[in-house]
DNA sequence: GGACTATTTCAAGTTTATTTGAAATAACAT
DNA sequence: ATGTTATTTCAAATAAACTTGAAATAGTCC
């Protein structure tokens, strides 16, 4: 029945760890809120396409130039292509570029480095 | 012109740091191979969404049964939403389910957890 | 077995991300 | 100014991710 005291209707051991963190509400008070998840995430989002985490690792390694970052992935690979997902590390702050003359060179922001560290460790 | 003697084709500083690498190939070959970057990558996909992140946050803080979690995000989530989402952090292998009578408990993998202690640093 | 609860699966629709090719900008060299 | 190279932007097409509601499974209780 529905209108029973309600024992089972969780897991006993569960409940129990439950409170001790001051229950299921305690638990979600204490995560970030909706803009700081929005924004993790976002993260997570630019590191979600294996070009783009090719295109990190790459820089942490050694800051490039579009036409030489396009000469890492091969030739194949479009210029439209390349800028739409070198402006998506952008946008989520993970690189940063420097006009050099005729040419932009990207390098890996500070929260872009921690980022990219992680991968290697999963 | 094209065919003249090619040191004005690339930032010169940017050579020289690529060439004391092995130059760009060299690069491109100590990066992780294909399948490596199309797991990390779907690790990170996984933990694009602020949902999917916060169900993460949560099961780090406490392993929970799915009915617990719905309670967690409030209620107006659909049951066929919530497991769509778990479904995709169980596929990436952050997070791993175990039946418990009637209930299946949710708790984050070993990469889960080291994952999820990422974000907090971004 | 039959009713009930927890969870998942499915298919259809909607939204968002990605690719493509062409055109635009910006800097530099002549 | 003109031409050339590096890079970005735009709009249209394609593909992938997400949401929704209904139906299916699987376990528990009587």
């Amino acid at each position: 029945m529905k209108g029973d005291i309600l024992d089972t209707e969780i897991p006993e051991p569960i409940r129990k760890q439950c409170e001790s963190k001051g229950g299921i509400k305690g638990i979600a008070k204490a995560l970030p809120d909706k803009k700081k998840l929005e924004e993790q995430s976002q993260i997570f989002q630019a590191l979600s396409d294996p070009l783009r985490l090719k295109i990190m690792l790459a820089l942490v390694e050694q800051p490039l130039c579009v036409c030489l970052i396009k000469e890492m992935l091969g030739p194949k690979i479009s210029d439209s292509k390349l800028s739409y997902h070198i402006n998506i590390l952008k946008d989520a702050g993970l690189i940063d570029g420097q006009r050099q003359a005729s040419w932009i060179i990207y390098a890996p922001t500070k929260p872009g480095k921690e980022a990219v560290k992680v991968a290697g460790r999963l």
